[in-house]
DNA sequence: ACAAAAGTGTTAGGCCTACACCCATGA
DNA sequence: TCATGGGTGTAGGCCTAACACTTTTGT
């Protein structure tokens, strides 16, 4: 036992995990609760943050141990205090986004009872994981104006219309293709992955790759990326 | 004394308190520690978290405290969490950001502690808050890109001139005298506190006021401000 | 052969930047 | 009268947004 001469409040991790793919598009991967409170409820991965662990050494855990991922985009954008936020005690929460490669996530040890919904059919969510999820994307959207996070839902190597279908989930919003390819490729940070076998101007896409060396040698030298 | 089965940390809640004069530029609110550790160094307002209120009435507590502000521009900029930030003990602190104006800002409770320095000439310390005033400054100049907050630094009826001098000392940047006028009140939000007395265009500087409820209007409009 | 997907270039309008002169005030 | 501060408009370059046709592949 602990004991502390005020209250403390519990503080807990969460873990917004987004993923993506053509098909399903912008997704977020939930687990279904196997405890009360909201037995049955679907929420987001998290937990106690350890003592002697700081919060995102703690997100990173509870993403290992639903994606398997020992590496991945995730940064910190909110902490949420309500006092009522939780019913059994007075917990607060310090939440994550994650950004993983779907393709890459193996189902982790509760794999049974963690799925991926896409952004749009997200069921009614424990706690305040709806607000959660709300704040979320806000901020996803925010970042992808200004750093080069998108490429971290792909794979290594992606297309245009890919890469172009992701902005546009994310940002829910349609983009002319030419314009798109123009401003994304004056970027300067992609490279094209190989040579166009030989047929030209065809209908199979041009494979291109982030080149993250680049961006980071731009970055330094002030350049400021917008989109 | 209260008791738990696992280890908890204690939670405060830290503010950054920045103000605004053309003499000083961007300042920010220090007081002067009284207590060990870290005592005699300069550090934000802050103290625990109580268990019956969130984090942004705590942290407006502390602003009431410190400036006998009531009401004032307050946001949530981020959670420290590092381990071993607090020698005593394991503490996380939830970390806002104010706006306030200067002139309005009575000396509080500890006010023979407390001092304003310009944010070019801030002293060491306490704990991370070296860290948290960086961070808090790049999410202050990342904001005022997109939401109108530079007027909560000014009086409510300021010049073009103030204005614009409280950008450049936010952004760290000069703007050019006409386009900056230009720009600003191209986005619709400013308007003219009164008319100019009679001797047109003269030295005197127009006086204008921020429409915060034009602002509301066209935002609910899907006006999307960007400076 | 037809439908679907991908590549490509041009034009017009708006925005940003740079820049110079006039007037009024206060020293 | 001189220095300082404030107001005002224009021209060029860049970026953005809108738009159509050709090629290839798969059915």
């Amino acid at each position: 036992m602990y004991t502390y001469k005020y209250p403390h409040p519990a503080v807990t991790t969460d873990c917004v995990i987004f993923g993506y793919d053509v098909k399903e598009g912008l997704s977020v991967l939930l687990v279904e609760r196997g405890i009360e409170p909201y037995r049955g409820c679907w929420a987001f991965p998290g937990g106690f943050m350890n003592i002697d662990e700081d919060a995102e050494t703690g997100a990173r855990r509870e993403l290992r141990e639903e994606t398997g991922l020992e590496t991945a985009f995730i940064e910190q954008f909110g902490c949420f205090t309500e006092v009522n936020r939780d019913p059994r005690e007075r917990v607060i929460t310090i939440a994550f986004y994650a950004l993983v490669r779907k393709a890459e996530v193996q189902g982790g040890d509760d794999a049974a009872a963690a799925r991926w919904f896409p952004i749009g059919e997200v069921p009614a969510l424990a706690f305040d994981h709806d607000r959660i999820l709300r704040v979320a994307l806000g901020k996803l959207r925010e970042k992808i104006h200004f750093e080069p996070v998108g490429f971290e839902l792909l794979p290594e190597v992606f297309t245009m219309p890919q890469l172009q279908s992701l902005y546009e989930a994310i940002l829910e919003v349609r983009f002319d293709r030419r314009n798109f390819a123009g401003k994304m490729l004056k970027l300067g940070i992609l490279e094209q992955a190989e040579e166009r076998p030989a047929g030209t101007g065809s209908r199979i896409p041009v494979r291109y790759r982030f080149n993250a060396d680049q961006y980071k040698e731009m970055k330094s030298k002030g350049f400021k990326l917008e989109f």
